[in-house]
DNA sequence: TATGAATGAGTATTCATTCAT
DNA sequence: TATGAATGAATACTCATTCAT
């Protein structure tokens, strides 16, 4: 009633300028600067202007991620094999290095298991579960289901060291290990 | 009292005195609740008086970053080939989430490559470069220099899965996944 | 709809389902649950809404008083003396206590000498007195004038301790209280 | 440790400046006005500067009822009879009204039996008890303790109504019906 | 008659930091 | 070396109210 059908062609303005600016301000300058003053301030909103669209801050990272987990789904969705699943996987998160950030929800509080709200986390971890899809299935068909969870942590690791600039002590490109670790995944698999 | 050696134990007291309450509070709540406040009066002492141990918050930070890369040198410093070696760097992180949180500076400002102000990085990065010397080394020794920073990511990757929750929607541990990623690295190698 | 008489009762349904919010909003959690939101979001209604009805959150709690201020003088109605009539005002207010509240404009301010907005209160204290003449015409047939403020002043007291929690250190209950202190009063009168 | 011994002779100065300020204010406008912002405006402070020396909004009228009990207690040590009691209770509150609001937390959350916290409830609860052991003594030696209760109501409901400028509808002045309310109930007992 | 949208002022509390003593 | 005192900016969130539609 007072949020409208997210999926409705038209959705309302102001909610997409709001969540405009919780990305903008979140990719420049990571969660900690995405505050609910400071979404306001950059949307040309009045802090308690956003009240009227989200019923929290917390509502409003939510959304975000969600949005993201969508695009990771169709990011996903096209992958026919293990190898091509997990480059996704990681192009993806390359490429928008604070969606993984806001799918941890690293940045507040630290490395805490906290997740968005406990409420929250059963639909959201379910949206990252058919986001994945493609990959574990693949993992499945090559009959071992731990490598979903190897690629996703080699992803997630190199991401992260990459973005933290810890990665280039060590190797100048994130992409090509990457590959190195499927190719080591899959020797004499496929 | 009398004699104020300067390189006497007790004239750093308050210094160690400092950093435990820093550590402690660190560990069991994160780097978010570890604030200045916290720390001084988990330390006994009034938030002011901290900075005449340390030039500021991030100061305490960066100390106990050099002491947990001093940690990890002595966990790595008898791997002597590169399975050992990694294992060693995942059960430390694994044993010491926080501390990975720390390294990587997460949890301040989420995913921003910022480092410990950019300023302390070098001196910090050379610590961290000789504490994974092993690593980097038996990697050489095996032929592939990459071979580091793949199980480096693995590890970053598999501990922050874990301790962010997300890691149990796709297996139940995380050791055995970084054996197996050793397993495939390393296979028709050494 | 077809015909719009205003003196239909379904004309002020709306007026109606707001002070019933109001009302109930009000015995469940005090005058300041029942915000004009609040108010508002229990009768299905948007906050601006309330405007077409109502020029102001204070004129709701306006009409609410008129309704306690009416109740009560159907309570006192049937008093045929002084003792019937003071008992049936303890009655009344120690069944509703947040009526008090909301007569006596506690709970807004503190207490603040405000009233109900200054332009409110002469209509106002003209109900009142009118829903107390039992007791002060039975206070004159007894030949004393202050007998009626006096048990009013006890009422009070008695609902307010009671209510705060403070009258038990003291007495473990109010009713009998406000006995004794009718039979003092009347002592040696009728 | 933070906060020295109240009973010391010179107690802290900024404190003392709050609590002045507190108190003025809560004369002036009643509990509402007396807000953390508008006491720190008064006393010349930012808002911050009062967790200095308080540990809550709380804490302070927690220390502003400790005062006034305080004073309460010295206002009816004198008393040597139920009478003399009963008239001091009256004149304490009569001339300062506002302590009443703030002794049974009216005007936060209305009418609504919450006190001060759960916490401090008790120790506050004692010292109204002790405040009011020349009452209760009294009237235990009348052979009646619901006396007390009795008139500590009356004082309550007068001082309200007073206050709220109700009682002036029926009754020219407080004081003479308190003197009544006492004649009436002490007639044939002393 | 009602809503969606927005405001400005308010709430209590926490933060790292500074400075006179 | 340490404290008491204080600041300014920040945090998320709630309030009654207004206004164009």
């Amino acid at each position: 009633m007072s949020c409208p059908d997210q999926s409705s062609p038209q959705a309302s303005a102001p909610r997409e300028r709001i969540l405009a600016a919780a990305r903008a301000l979140f990719a420049e300058a990571g969660l900690q600067a995405a505050s609910l003053r400071g979404i306001a301030a950059r949307a040309g909103y009045t802090p308690a202007a956003l009240y009227f669209h989200f019923p929290s801050r917390e509502a409003i990272y939510a959304e975000l991620l969600r949005d993201s987990l969508g695009a990771l789904r169709d990011a996903l969705a096209d992958a026919r094999d293990f190898r091509a699943a997990a480059m996704a996987l990681f192009d993806f998160y390359a490429a928008r290095p604070q969606d993984l950030s806001l799918g941890l929800y690293l940045g507040l509080g630290g490395l805490a298991p906290r997740g968005l709200g406990a409420d929250l986390d059963p639909a959201l971890n379910a949206l990252l579960l058919e986001a994945m899809m493609p990959l574990t299935r693949e993992a499945r068909a090559l009959g071992d289901e731990t490598l979903a969870a190897q690629a996703f942590a080699q992803v997630v690791g190199l991401v992260i060291l990459a973005e933290t600039r810890r990665l280039r002590l060590f190797a100048p490109e994130a992409r090509p290990l990457m590959q190195a670790h499927l190719d080591a995944l899959l020797r004499g698999r496929a």
